[in-house]
DNA sequence: CGCTTATATTACTCACGGGTAATAAAAAGT
DNA sequence: ACTTTTTATTACCCGTGAGTAATATAAGCG
């Protein structure tokens, strides 16, 4: 942020670029082995097997990571920074109760239908140290304590019928997530059409007033998702430093070296 | 079943007894092998883990498994098969598709808040050798099939409104599946509670006729449901041979001695 | 060009855990 | 009581894969 106007004398041009080849690289390992933990399980799947698919040797993973674990950590924090961003999105939106679940289901579905998404819900926490895992365990917890309050919110504006909010949030979240389970990147369906049919069909039960439906599965694809579901390149900006999510924790440490 | 009467002088009567006896001991390694693999994971759980925690060694457990796959296979088989179970009972009970679904789906909330029913959603079928994966894998297509000939039924006999059964059978499957992974089995939820309300929550949206809603979290656990969720002892019956679901494949082969 | 730093490689350590003898202790059967 | 079979134990093997030197190569950078 702070770069000086960069002509080409600067000296500190090659630095960035360094920077940025650097946390290129680190993203790279992490596309590949979310990709890998998904298709083989975490434990499956080796270093090895990382290292082998991105050309390089076991060891260099070392320059941008400390452990596998840390690498298991950081595929989910890169999901679960796209879910913080839906939240923090829709909190300032304005809508009432309905008009925000209806929201925070169509966009929870398209990240369901990424992979950094999907491990979200496909990691086990258990296989993290005993302090990423209760950092993972309070960011679960808050998604659903949000799903909750968009549900008591609609039940007290009265867009939506008065039901149990903890039930309900985990039949809708279920759907949801299970999404990361089925759902095939190469398969006939667009994460447009799922999130499209889900946020219809999640919250028809739920509307004291009945549903404008528009025949859903027939628009293959909506131009109206705020994140592009999947994009040929580079899946997601490269990220201007930290962001601040207003959800519980998290330490904002976001794309550090480790070793130095 | 070919059992002379017993008085107590048959010779063949500590033959029985001491079948049984095996049997039994199989069943509570199952049961503690699939408590530690849904507390810890399939590979951080170890079998001196499951064998410390009934009291004897690691060696001792191939006396009733050939190895860790096969444990892993069996706790998901016991699950199974009370699946195969209540989707033959339903397949038999003449209701229409909205009545069938329901039934279903209430059965099917059930045995997912038991440690069996979770670990079919819960364990990975990539840890299993490839002929045991495709059983589970074609298992698995079974009940998603199963849950689309519900609705599609449904559909044709004009108890539930127009819909596309494939999403709807994944929305639904997907809030179902995904009680085995919340479901405390020590919380505040009983199993009946939760599948009384999945059942109305979920099938509500679909009917063509409102639903008769009755309240379903006021009730505790009603006495309604076919095979009861969750009995101090025994927890199914010790299997007379095995038993022929009309779905996919699975050999019949429960409880064999493997070493011999 | 030399000095320094980043990045990668080869070759290794080592703990962990599934699985296997070899063998002992019970039970069952005769 | 003697034999056989079942069930368990102790003591081991050994493949695997995360993580670590020691070191080579390449890239800033003055």
């Amino acid at each position: 942020m702070n770069g000086p106007a960069a002509d080409d004398h600067s000296p500190w041009m090659p630095f960035e670029s360094r920077r940025r080849a650097r946390d290129e690289k680190r993203e790279a390992v992490l596309r590949t082995a979310v990709h890998l933990f998904l298709e083989q399980g975490y434990h499956r799947a080796t270093l090895n097997d990382v290292a082998e698919r991105l050309n390089i040797t076991k060891p260099a993973l070392y320059n941008y990571f400390r452990s596998k674990e840390e690498i298991l950590f950081e595929c989910w924090a890169l999901g679960q920074e796209q879910v913080d961003d839906i939240i923090a999105g829709i909190n300032v939106s304005g809508e009432n109760g309905l008009g925000k679940l209806r929201a925070l289901v169509r966009a929870y579905a398209a990240t369901m239908a990424t992979e950094f998404g999907a491990s979200m819900v496909r990691f086990n926490p258990r296989d993290l140290s005993p302090e990423n895992e209760k950092t993972v365990r309070a960011a679960k917890r808050g998604i659903d304590q949000t799903f909750r309050r968009y549900i008591a919110d609609g039940v007290a504006d009265g867009s939506i019928k008065p039901c149990d909010p903890k039930l309900t949030a985990f039949a809708i979240a279920g759907s949801l997530n299970w999404i990361g389970h089925w759902y095939q990147r190469d398969g006939a369906l667009s994460p447009g059409a799922i999130a499209d049919e889900f946020a219809m069909r999640l919250t028809e039960g739920l509307a004291t007033r009945s549903i404008k439906k528009k025949s859903a599965l027939e628009a293959p694809d909506g131009n109206n998702s705020r994140k592009r579901p999947k994009g040929g390149h580079h899946e997601h900006h490269p990220r201007p430093a930290a962001r601040a999510a207003d959800q519980p924790g998290r330490a904002g440490h976001r794309l550090r070296r480790p070793p130095t």
